[in-house]
Order: structure tokens, then C-alpha cells, then sequence
DNA sequence: ATTAGTCGTAAAATATAATAGACACTTTTT
DNA sequence: AAAAAGTGTCTATTATATTTTACGACTAAT
């Protein structure tokens, strides 16, 4: 357990928007209690605890192993995300930092002629993803598309394909694929 | 949590046969202290309940989640377990009734001339064995091996196998595999 | 501006946990 | 067998948690 008693009771009882004497009222104990709590003054007993915690409809379980730590990033600018290069395309991978991704979510930019070269990728992960800007040569497998502004796609699992912008504007593709490759 | 933290606390204790004095000394509380808790006469602050299980080396969660039912059966009599026939052998399973096993544990037992049949064997499982008596003639795929007393055999997922005790006694294999078939 | 209400904290009073010491009983050692 | 050691419980005292009351700061309503 990495946080203590009260600095976890606070960041609890602030995900609930509520107050201590709202948290006190509702636990049957004064809201002192909980002030001196929150502030590790005291060290409250087990059974004073699990009042508080019958408040918020959690056993004292749940209250010591809840991950405190759901501060994750969810908003960001547009220059904020630092854009690579790879596969003939400028990408920016959304929630880069976040841990234990489920998703590899890209905002990828083609420049006029840009592709993704000569070999077909694969990866072990279904892909979808659609098109925002201009005009995109999607290969799969031997099908070949050309896919405008509003078209999509999804590509299964180490299905072999390739990306073109065939336009004479750049190409702006939004796409996502589970399990990340990266 | 389904009990007290005193029965809990009193349960725990008594797994490691140690006595309140030897449990206090250990956690820097009186044996007082573990009286009271034992007898659910007081409710622990959260920090003396740490001291005490400190000296379990073990955490709140670990001890308001475990499972105080722990009485499994470990110990078999040799003529407590039921033999049954299967694939030419008598078998004995240790520990058939316990649950979510992980594994198969067979004390096998083969007739002279007795054999698994002419169909192969084959178990989404790893197998291994030893010989204990006899001599075990075994066949794992292409390859055929007369195995003695101390001689033993290791088998992969799938692996199509069949065994014949070729020897002029009763052949005895202790084998394990997992995941458990049955 | 003043009043009312809400918020979290502090200090004193009260309640309860934890301690220290003693007790009765059981087990082990001499 | 007697003495020593070990065991858990009890009681009075001490330490700490919890409550009660008050405070200052802030916001909203009048």
C-alpha cells in the first residue's frame, strides 16, 4: 500500500465531490474524526474505518487496494504530441504514456506521394482507422482501395497491408489497432 | 469478509503455533494487546494491526483476504485412496478432491504385459514420470524406450504416447502433469 | 456592507485502545 | 513430587482515538 490511511480517505472522498461532514454525517462519526484522519493525526481503529467506508459503499478491501493513481493524462493540445516518423508516415500516438495501453491510437499525416514502402505490415493486432483528409491507396492483402475523406477500414489480425497517399493534398488517417505493437 | 478480525487474528496465530507472548514480543505490543484483539474486546487502530501482522510478515490485505479455510487434505494413507483402471493401469490420484487443482498426480500401477492399448495417448498437458518398480516400455511418438527403476520421462502438450510394462513384475510410475485432464 | 452558511482545523473533554502487572491454570523441567 | 516456565485472561493505569465546541476563512444571499 502505497499511500497512507489518509491521504488515500481524502483522494477518496474528493473523487465523490463530497465534504467531511457530509462523509461524517453519513458514516455516524464526527467530522473531526475525519479531518484528523485525512491529516494521518490519528490512526483510526478498524471498526471506525470500515463506518467511513460503509459510506462510500466500499469495504476496507477495496479501500487498500484501489489504485489511487487514475490521474492519467485525457486532454491534449494538438502541438503537444511529439510526432515521429516511421512507416512513410508522420505519426502522433495519442496516450503515449500511458500505462498498460490497450491501444495503439495514431493520427498519421501522408505527404503527397508518401507511402509506406515497398513491404507489406503486419502485426498481431486488428486495425481500423478512417480517413480525415484527402485521398488513401490502402493495400490488403491483394485487395487495393482507394480511400476517401469519411472512408474506413479494419484490418484483422497479421493481415499484410500498405498505405499511399495518392492525392495531391496531404493525407490525414485517424486509426487504432489492439493489442499496441507500440 | 466473512470473519471477526479477532477469529481472523486468533486463526492466523494458531497456523503458526506461536503463542500471544511470542506474537507480541515479535510485533513490539503487549500480549495483552493480542488478547483483547483475539477476544474482539477492542477494535485495533489500523497502525497496531500492522505492528502485529508485521511480525507475520504480511500485509492487512493479504490477512482480511485470506482464506482461514485452509484445511485441505494433506496426508494420504496408502489404502485410503480409491484405485481405479484406466488405459491398462490401476491408478491412484492424490489429493482427487481438492480444489482447483493444478495438478494430476497419479500413482500408476501396471500388470505384467499390461498396456495403454494400441490408440496413443495425448493430453493438452506436460507429463512427467519416474519409474518405481519394473520396467516401463514407452513409447513417445516414433521413439520407444525401456525405462528401469529410477529412469524417467518428461512429455509435451500433445505429445502422442502409450506405455507397456514389458518386465516379468508389476511395474509401478509415479507421474504428474498439469493442466490436470482429470 | 452585513448576515448566513459551509468548509476544514484546533483545543479541550470524553471514550476507547494499549500497556503494565497480577492471576489462575497448564505444561515442562528438575 | 515440586519448581519453573509457559499460557491466556483480567484489572487498573496510561496513551491515543473520537467527540464536542469553537475558530477563521471563504462563498452566497440579502
Amino acid at each position: 500500500m502505497e499511500d497512507d490511511i489518509g491521504t488515500r480517505l481524502k483522494a477518496l472522498r474528493n473523487m465523490y465531490g463530497l465534504s467531511q461532514r457530509e462523509v461524517a454525517k453519513r458514516a455516524g462519526v464526527t467530522n473531526s474524526t475525519i479531518s484528523l484522519i485525512e491529516q494521518n493525526r490519528v490512526s483510526p481503529s478498524i471498526d471506525s474505518m470500515k463506518k467511513v467506508l460503509d459510506s462510500f459503499s466500499m469495504s476496507l478491501i477495496d479501500f487498500l487496494t484501489m489504485d489511487m493513481e487514475s490521474n492519467e493524462k485525457i486532454f491534449f493540445e494538438k502541438d503537444e504530441i511529439i510526432e515521429f516518423f516511421e512507416n512513410g508516415a508522420h505519426l502522433k500516438l495519442i496516450g503515449a504514456n500511458r500505462k498498460d495501453r490497450k491501444l495503439r491510437f495514431l493520427h498519421e499525416r501522408y505527404e503527397v506521394g508518401a507511402h509506406s514502402g515497398d513491404e507489406m505490415l503486419t502485426h498481431d493486432s486488428e486495425e481500423a482507422g478512417i480517413v480525415i483528409q484527402g485521398e488513401l491507396e490502402l493495400t490488403v492483402g491483394q485487395q487495393v482501395k482507394i480511400l476517401k475523406v469519411g472512408d474506413s477500414y479494419y484490418i484483422n489480425n497479421n493481415t499484410p497491408h500498405r498505405f499511399k497517399n495518392v492525392g495531391n493534398v496531404e493525407c490525414i488517417v485517424v486509426s487504432a489497432a489492439t493489442p499496441p505493437s507500440f
